[in-house]
RNA sequence: GCGUUCGUAGCUCAGCUGGAUAGAGCGACGGACUUCGAAUCCGUAGGUCGCAGGUUCGAUUCCUGUCGGACGCACCA
């Protein structure tokens, strides 16, 4: 659909030139990028729409005579072009309705193999998503499992998109809060165990990372010995780095339990503790090269007000790194390690500023892939009773989330009575936990601050993960039957595509295939603009045009056999497509439910 | 104070590079299970797209201003 779409933009933007030299014009339709393609909003307008009103004063003419004067000239053309579809001037647009019977062939392409989409835009380019970046003092809560979907999601999609994609994680397991919860383990933890209190492990590191703040009130010098651990740290102490790495453990373990229950995974660890100090040289050599300048008492300075932000320090007076140092020093390991195209930064939007900044520090040391630097924000998660704080323990904990959903979910099942036909009730359950929330998260713009509610994302009905779910279900259920009715119901391999594709050329399998063929164009979008929340809106409508869809054509029962194996085979192209849109959303696609 | 960002139906959100009557879901009201699974479907009600200007043949979309919210402007990360 992609590619024929693409043909006739390249045919009208080409009858457009012939109209412009025969009207004498020479300039004045720009190029073919701005030449519009839609959709028209209703099938019997057309397929693909042309507005013609940009180029009124152009030919100064009225849009309609345009379209008209269009019409006459495409439809000159000869069966090369004819053969893809009919074009049609409707009122001011142009418009074309397409030969059906080649978009059917392709849609149904995806019933009998796997790798099915061709169109790969983004071919060739390698592309970096650096997301999740934990730190090792406390488990995940809500705002990673945005953080994590988001990051996940927008890798698959690329992949889908023909990229070369590599996932990494920056795990930050060093500082001053790593100490603080170390500090109240060597006071309170009895040399205990997580299995000792029967805890998951960065759950059992979190509790005394909170633990800290007890000892705060017990032991005025607290925050000072948390200090003294990190000098400790720093200078390699034996005893210190014990512990370190024993909690460190604990926490990576736990927080590496809930990416595989969530199904996000890593190419690439990066830790802080290895990279921290890797930007420092950088600076230095930046300083010698006059890009920085050094204060009177020593510290390191970038002056960024020309472009709008501040003087920002890079080396404190001591020598010693900050945060902003070390993302210099990554970001050009990075770009050294694995030459990207492109680097993704999936981090909250509060932190725009450090990475304008650091785009531009980066810039300016010269490195021309600075300009392929992204920043993918994205806005807090709410809750109705406000915004999560760790103080107030408004913290939604992510496993305790999950947990949560599931059970809600396993509940639901058993009021259907479906657990019998399902299996094993709780996997399904956990499978449609992760479904409604990854498509709860998903469906936001990632810019946009959003409002997690409890209630209506643990209500599987309406516009959620599970409703997409469940129309998968209902394919993979008519397949079933279909199966079990013997050769003369199943699609027959054999069946020349052309034949079975005639068959479905009607209005009522129309808005389907359609809906169908319009993935690629979903997925391109998604890509370009980095935001799965096309692909999640993209899903919804495709799971309710089925739903619309098989509600009002018969497959099996159709008296017609022909059409009903051929409907049968669209059955198969519309559950490959769901499923394959599942799996860029990070929602488990499922056979029953 | 400066900067970034958001402001669309009672609520939560879509609306692709400006374009053909602004769309879903929830909630409300009314319907549909002897019919390929009702976690479904259909119908009704509900919007001066924060406000005011500007650009344009045309603005929810772009520009300016303004009001309101969020976030940021550390030798923290």
């Amino acid at each position: 659909m992609t590619d024929i779409k693409r043909l006739w933009k390249e045919a009208v933007f080409a009858a457009l030139e012939n109209l412009a030299s025969a009207s004498g014009l020479t300039t004045g339709i720009g190029d073919m990028e701005s030449l519009v393609a839609e959709y028209p909003p209703k099938p019997e307008l057309g397929d693909i729409g042309f507005p013609m009103f940009g180029y009124a004063k152009v030919f100064k003419k009225s849009p309609a005579v345009i379209a008209t004067e269009m019409e006459r000239l495409l439809a000159a053309r000869g069966e090369e072009l004819l053969c893809h579809g009919r074009p049609k001037a409707v009122g001011p647009y142009l418009n074309v309705f397409l030969h059906r019977v080649s978009v059917i062939e392709e849609v149904l392409e995806r019933g009998r193999k796997d790798d099915w989409n061709s169109y790969l835009p983004f071919a060739g380019r390698k592309v970096m998503v650096e997301f999740s970046c934990p730190n090792t003092n406390k488990p995940l809560h809500l705002g990673h499992l945005r953080n994590n979907v988001l990051g996940e999601s927008l890798s698959r999609i690329l992949k889908a998109a023909g990229a070369d994609v590599k996932k990494v994680n920056l795990i930050n397991d060093r500082g001053i809060h790593i100490c603080k919860s170390m500090l109240a383990y060597q006071v309170y933890g009895g040399g205990r165990n997580p299995e000792d209190e029967g805890l998951k492990s960065d759950h059992f590191v979190g509790k005394y990372y909170v633990l800290f703040n007890q000892l705060k009130k017990e032991d005025p010098k607290a925050e000072e010995k948390a200090q003294e651990l990190l000098r400790l740290w720093e200078s390699g102490d034996a005893e210190t780095l014990k512990l370190w790495k024993t909690m460190n453990r604990w926490a990576v373990e736990g927080i590496k339990t809930t990416y595989a229950r969530q199904g996000v995974g890593f190419d690439d660890y990066y830790f802080e503790s290895l990279t921290y100090t890797r930007g420092k040289q950088e600076v230095l050599d930046g300083l010698s090269r006059g890009v920085f300048y050094r204060d009177d008492d020593g510290s390191v300075w970038v002056d960024l007000e020309d472009v709008g932000l501040d003087k920002k320090v890079l080396l404190r007076k001591d020598g010693t790194s900050i945060y902003i140092t070390q993302d210099i020093g990554t970001a050009i390991q990075r770009s050294k390690d694995w030459p990207f195209d492109e680097l993704v930064y999936v981090v909250a939007s509060e932190q725009h500023y450090h990475f304008r900044a650091l785009f531009e520090i980066l810039r300016r040391l010269g490195y021309s892939w600075s300009e392929n630097l992204f920043h993918l924000a994205y806005g807090l998660v709410n809750l109705p009773s406000g915004r999560m704080k760790t103080r107030e323990g408004t913290v939604v904990d992510a496993d305790d989330l999950i947990d949560e959903l599931a059970a809600l979910a396993q509940k639901e099942i058993e009021a259907k009575g479906r657990d019998s036909m399902v299996g094993d009730p709780a996997a399904v359950a956990e499978k449609v936990a992760l479904g409604a929330l990854h498509y709860y998260l998903l469906q936001t713009s990632p810019t946009k601050d959003m409002l997690y509610d409890p209630e209506q994302s643990l209500s599987f009905t309406g516009n959620t993960g599970p409703y997409i779910q469940y129309m998968g279900a209902r394919a993979c259920s008519i397949l079933r039957k279909g199966a079990e009715a013997g050769p003369a119901q199943v699609l027959q391999e054999g069946d020349a595509a052309e034949a079975v594709a005639a068959v479905l050329d009607n209005e009522a399998d129309w808005p389907l295939i359609r809906c169908l063929a319009s993935y690629s164009g979903a997925l391109e979008s998604a890509a370009r603009t980095k935001e799965p929340s096309i692909m999640a809106a993209y899903a919804h409508e495709l799971a309710a045009e089925f739903s619309a869809w098989y509600r009002d054509n018969p497959v099996l029962s159709n008296p017609d056999p022909s059409l009903s194996a051929g409907r049968l085979q669209l059955v198969k192209a519309a559950k490959s497509t769901l499923q394959q849109v599942c799996g860029l959303l990070c929602i488990p696609f499922l056979e029953v439910m």
